[in-house]
RNA sequence: GGAGGAGUUCCCGAGUGGCCAAAGGGGGCAGACUGUAAAUCUGUUGCGUCUCGCUUCGGUGGUUCGAAUCCACCCUCCUCCA
């Protein structure tokens, strides 16, 4: 199956400018594309994963891939699909997260001579000219088609400051600079992209009388139409700081029965035949897929030896048998203990499980709370210090939430 | 710049002098049921030394025995006019 069919099976692809030229170019290895990544946090999270899985499809494929990196963008802030203005990050803050990309990306993507490339558009938007650059671009955008634009349909009502309403002009002139620079012919980005790209499109059509493509990938949501990736704390990263390998497998490992199969297809790269024999699962059996969801993502982010570990902890701790060995958890100081105890309600806010002493105090009277496999039915209950020694205490909180509480030394 | 309107807890939203840590809904958390799913039902949802105290209704002052509620000034947002 070629490519661009291929992408089509998977569900990836939500809107393209020109099908036959991209499934031309993209088949046969001639595009140069670029994806663009604004740095918004210190790091890439599911959304950002999915765009280097395409892009690591196309190269296989023999595509020129470009990893743009919105160090100038980022100082604006793309108000696509917001309803508030973004925060305004200081420069400081942009220049971390973008070397915070750098990296990850780098384990995920092979940059060098005739692979792909990495480049910083703080390099050519920062330098600009505002009456130049007014000159030379501004001439060939119409406000009332930008007004029109899908992505400040939800500003309109809350109010869109001439700050954030120029991003999409930043972002065309990216893709007019690469086209010129590094004959990048087509780009790819989210879907909310759509009206930002098309600008880029458009932009060098009136300046170079070039075509030059667009494709935007499906947004991942689940089937409540929300979108995947995010849970109550935030993000789910790629960074294994901020979301253990461990944690990261459980959110996958738990997505709804009716979201599976189509995180499966989009984001793993495992064959459309597997895939598709997975489709008359049912009932329990979904746990099979979800398993192998779980699994196959955390391979391709945290490696092999990870996603083992997670997922030998994940079988442990509620199937029984496994190793609970590798699950998250808290190294207390001895000055959380007042005369070498502590109580469970201190713990579990020590291990950061509750919020607060009240919340805790919830927990445990609504019977939500085991430590060390025994329910805690007594808020007074209390755990000497030499018991966190070696192993530790395992707190389990909720049906799902399993802590391990150590003593650091 | 002018004329109106609005800002309440994680979100939406009620509350117009004490009975207000503040209705209702959403979301979250926990319990039951289950398959580490969904749906459903139940409880819970500011903080603490927890039958009591403390902090919270955009901000700062004021009136009052008492203020989310009344007054003054300020800030922010929305609508209409320029």
């Amino acid at each position: 199956m070629k490519l661009y069919d291929e992408l089509v099976a998977r569900g990836l692809i939500a809107q393209v400018t020109d099908e036959a030229e991209i499934r031309e170019l993209i088949d046969n290895g001639k595009a140069t594309f670029y994806i663009g990544f604004d740095p918004t946090a210190d790091s890439l999270h599911v959304g950002h994963f999915m765009a280097l899985c395409l892009m690591k499809r196309l190269q296989m494929a023999g595509n020129r891939p470009i990893a743009l990196i919105g160090g100038g963008t980022g100082m604006v802030g793309d108000p696509s699909g917001r309803t508030d203005m973004r925060t305004v990050m200081t420069p400081e803050i942009i220049r971390h997260n973008c070397e915070c990309f750098r990296k990850q990306m780098e384990k995920f993507i092979e940059f060098g001579e005739d692979k792909a490339i990495m480049v910083d558009n703080a390099d050519w938007l920062l330098g600009l000219n505002y009456v130049e650059l007014l000159r030379e671009v501004g001439a060939c955008f119409s406000v009332n088609n930008m007004l029109r634009a899908e992505c400040y349909k939800n500003r309109m009502e809350k109010g869109l400051s001439f700050f954030e309403f120029n991003y999409m002009i930043m972002q065309a002139y990216d893709f007019y600079h690469l086209y010129q620079h590094h004959s990048c012919n087509m780009q790819f980005g989210g879907d909310d992209q759509w009206s930002n790209m098309l600008a880029g499109t458009e932009l060098i059509r009136r300046k170079l009388g070039k075509d030059a493509y667009a494709m935007t990938i499906t947004l991942l949501l689940t089937s409540d139409g929300k979108k995947m990736g995010k849970t109550m704390g935030g993000a789910v990263w790629l960074d294994p700081n901020k979301t253990s390998p461990y944690e990261f497998y459980q959110y996958w490992r738990n997505v709804e029965d009716a979201d599976v199969l189509r995180c499966i297809r989009m984001l793993t790269f495992l064959p459309l035949e597997e895939i598709d024999a997975m489709q008359s699962w049912e009932g329990s059996q979904l746990n099979r897929a979800k398993e192998i969801l779980a699994f196959e993502l955390t391979r391709m982010i945290h490696g092999e030896e990870e996603a083992q570990k997670a997922q030998a902890t994940a079988k442990g701790l509620f199937g029984g048998g496994g190793d609970p060995a590798n699950m998250p958890g808290t190294a207390l100081t001895p000055e959380a203990f007042a005369e070498n105890a502590i109580t469970a309600i201190d713990l579990l806010v020590a291990c950061q499980l509750a919020p607060s002493k009240g919340e805790a105090r919830r927990l445990i009277t609504q019977g939500g709370v085991e430590i060390a496999g025994e329910k805690v039915m007594d808020l007074a209950t209390a755990y000497q210090k030499d018991q966190f020694t070696g192993e530790g205490l395992v707190i389990k909180k909720g049906k799902k939430v399993f802590h391990r509480a150590t003593l650091s030394c």
